[in-house]
DNA sequence: CCTGGCGTGTCCGAAAACGGCGAGCGTTTC
DNA sequence: GAAACGCTCGCCGTTTTCGGACACGCCAGG
């Protein structure tokens, strides 16, 4: 009850057409590409690339079917995130339309500073913005992170060196973190979560 | 602190444009007409009218600033209400765009259903919804009408025949009334609220 | 070495509070 | 006596409040 939805009639014959939803109002497109990681579902405004999720991540399934798909659109970001996987690629540019709070976006902001091939901690983030007793926090806002891999949410590890938790899957995690490293799991210490 | 807002920014270089709101995305225009109890501010999207506001109701005063003056689009609506108080009207035709939860999409559909002239108790408009011991919920949707006189929530009074409340003030919907009923305030039971 | 508190922002569910009411009764007024 | 008050109490959808739960880390105590 109390589906708190935004319905258009006129005054007179009353008409109740197409409830409109806040995720489908700003014409949202999107485009599927497969990655070593499992598929990858790309998708955002006019104004620019609003997320990037993988399969078994919070929503996925289910979410296109409101919107349209819009390859060319979406297909440098796609490119850049080819590149990425090959190894030939350390940094993205693309235009980002985010959605979140003041804090989400300062810890958004944050991880974008983190360098290809390295990590820190939920403590160092929080400290770089000038809130450190936050960390549990950053953990949060970094799970609400909407845009995988472009936005580094999986080089922020436990100040143990611990993996501690990720979206997508520790498994992921690990193999983004190994791709970067150039290495295969030679200098992380194994996730305790095991 | 959290005002979750929506930001878009570029990857690299961050840049953080406008913030963008729920009351300015859909493109609101307004305008403001006068009448017999005041100024009117007359606002709404491209699909239709949203709301018809006199001074001193719930927000009135500052949301302006936010939208775009657009005249031709209401000219309509300013034009119809005048004909209603020069009580040369008693029906309207308006497309409405609103917002509101499925138990106040109903209220609002039943009031107007109510004829010119006539008036019902909030327990009537309850049983209409098939909700009869949901008089009071029916107060509250009703003083949520974003759209005065054209969704005629006016017509509403207590099952004694008194007034009993009104989100522009009693002062106005007993004008209101008497303007529909011809008379000046004779058939109609003096509000108890004095 | 492990265990248990505390601080931190956000979301989510549950619970309580709040009104543009109305019926039921007892009491007051002519 | 009958109408007019005045009070209490049940009813309903919505809003507001509140209490946990979490992708953590430090510190104190075993």
């Amino acid at each position: 009850m109390a589906s708190l939805r935004r319905h258009a009639f006129v005054a007179k014959p009353f008409l109740i057409p197409e409830p409109i939803n806040m995720k489908t109002d700003p014409k949202i497109t999107y485009s599927e590409i497969d990655s070593p990681i499992g598929p990858l579902l790309l998708y955002g405004t006019s104004r620019g690339l609003s997320g990037v999720e993988m399969t078994k991540q919070r929503h996925f399934e289910g979410k296109q079917s409101h919107w349209k798909r819009d390859d060319p659109r979406w297909r440098d970001a796609a490119k850049q995130l080819r590149e990425y996987f090959q190894g030939k690629r350390q940094d993205f540019d693309v235009p980002l339309d985010l959605a979140g709070t003041d804090f989400q976006r300062k810890v958004w902001s944050a991880l974008q500073k983190i360098p290809y091939g390295r990590t820190a901690s939920y403590a160092d983030i929080a400290r770089r913005i000038r809130n450190p007793k936050a960390m549990r926090a950053v953990g949060l806002a970094n799970g609400r992170n909407p845009v995988a891999i472009i936005v580094p949410c999986h080089r922020v590890i436990g100040a143990d060196g611990s993996l501690t938790g990720y979206g997508g899957g520790l498994e992921r995690k690990r193999t983004l973190l190994d791709l970067e490293n150039g290495t295969t799991a030679m200098s992380l210490k194994k996730s305790r979560a095991r």
